[in-house]
DNA sequence: AGGGGCTTGTGCATTCATTCACATGTCATG
DNA sequence: CATGACATGTGAATGAATGCACAAGCCCCT
């Protein structure tokens, strides 16, 4: 386990992205932002069903549970602009907000076809949101071939064949913690840059590489927390009380 | 659709917890540690079974993928006192951490049998963590009474009774988006106050409850629009160099 | 016993995110 | 056309998280 650095400490170092300014497009839309356009869009489709064709900021935030002045800051990043004293454009809105994200369907392959990776392949939001689930990759030979909902499931092996195939652009991992490493490697081997982890392990990738995580266990365990502190601090309260 | 405030911009506010210092235990251990503790922990089971009985702060980043000054800040939190030019005890912070996030084992309940619910079910981190999943709860009549992954599926009208009966504290949403805010109202109605909702959906509660959020696609999303940003960067990038 | 090499704990600076508050602008109505 | 009600966009204030650098402390070796 190499150790670098001679004074102080000093760990990994995320990539810059989406700093380009050169040919007018893409801002540095803020992670924190980024996490509320798709609610956003949500909530916009939501109200687009219902004929509505305008939406103030204070309505937005009450659809996405936030307050309006952070919707109006997170719509300014892509240039959004609403009409003072009026809102902003329902359609208008989901355009400028989709075209940011990316716009156009981008498939994506999963990496373990155990019960997780299969429930992920089965899960309607991917594919309404534009990510259709087009490939599930493992190592147990005996699922070779196989379809599972619909979905092909093809040797750990194939993968770079399967990735050029398919076209993928995204990976989902699912394996369990052991495995991780090894798939996410074998998913940059074969060409993608972004990488959604879902397995509990920490996993290291290229600065090159977009590297998210979704912990479940510690999901739960955050809330273990907030529910003990509540508990201990009902506890103390009747003693004051 | 009510609104309140008259100047300005206001929306939700969170409650405040783990704020207590009256007895002296739980000091407020801010969110970011929070989601970093249980990935400490993984990090120093590992090592534990190797046997080592000690680490640094530059060894634990290195398990934990972040860097060397912000795992001492974090174990600053929970008071865990390392030793000066030693390191931390492995044991010790194990428990030390384990102690801080609750502890104990914590049933929880799913409610939604689908695909979600099912698969989250079979989940081996939950039991792993310390989060057995006791009950399954769906709205089909036709599940009721059947085990799935040896969890029994209860009908949602008895949810009272199953949470009673198993001392559930926990509860996770996996129900399609339409569902999910009746489902979390029934939760909190059974006397929950700790709630981690996967479905893709913006869901309102008391303020006493804790409410987190999983959401799948927009991890997705986010992805995306990196990948989105670093294509049409290289697309400009080679149009410039 | 004392020196040198490590490592913790933390004050400080910096960056990122949230929130406030208001000037600027739009629309509808009389 | 003028007035008033309403909303945006954004500087500025506050707060949270990160990362740095160093004093204080521990252990081993001679």
């Amino acid at each position: 386990m190499a150790i670098a650095g001679t004074t102080s400490d000093r760990g990994q170092s995320l990539g810059e992205i989406g700093v380009v300014r050169s040919d007018g497009s893409s801002s540095p839309i803020p992670e924190a932002t980024l996490t509320r356009l798709p609610v956003y869009m949500r909530g916009l489709v939501e109200v687009a069903e219902d004929g509505v064709t305008t939406v103030s900021s204070r309505q937005l935030a009450d659809l996405a549970g936030v307050n309006a002045a952070k919707v109006r800051k997170d719509l300014s990043h892509l240039g959004a602009h609403g009409k003072r004293g009026v809102g902003y454009d329902v359609n208008r809105l989901l355009t400028e907000i989709s075209g940011a994200l990316g716009g156009s369907v981008t498939p994506v392959v999963i990496v373990g076809a155990g019960n997780l990776g299969r429930a992920l392949s089965r899960y309607d939001g991917f594919m309404a949101g534009g990510f259709p689930v087009v490939a599930l990759i493992d190592s147990d030979r005996s699922l070779e071939g196989r379809m599972i909902s619909g979905v092909p499931v093809t040797h750990v092996d194939e993968m770079d064949a399967v990735v050029a195939a398919t076209g993928c652009q995204l990976g989902i991992v699912a394996t369990p913690a052991h495995a991780a490493q090894e798939a996410v490697d074998r998913l940059v081997a074969a060409g993608l840059r972004s990488v959604l982890n879902f397995a509990p392990a920490v996993v290291s990738v290229p600065s090159e590489v977009q590297l998210r995580k979704v912990d479940l266990a510690t999901e739960l365990q955050i809330l273990g927390y907030y529910e003990h502190v509540r508990i201990s601090q009902e506890a103390t309260g009747q003693a004051v009380g």
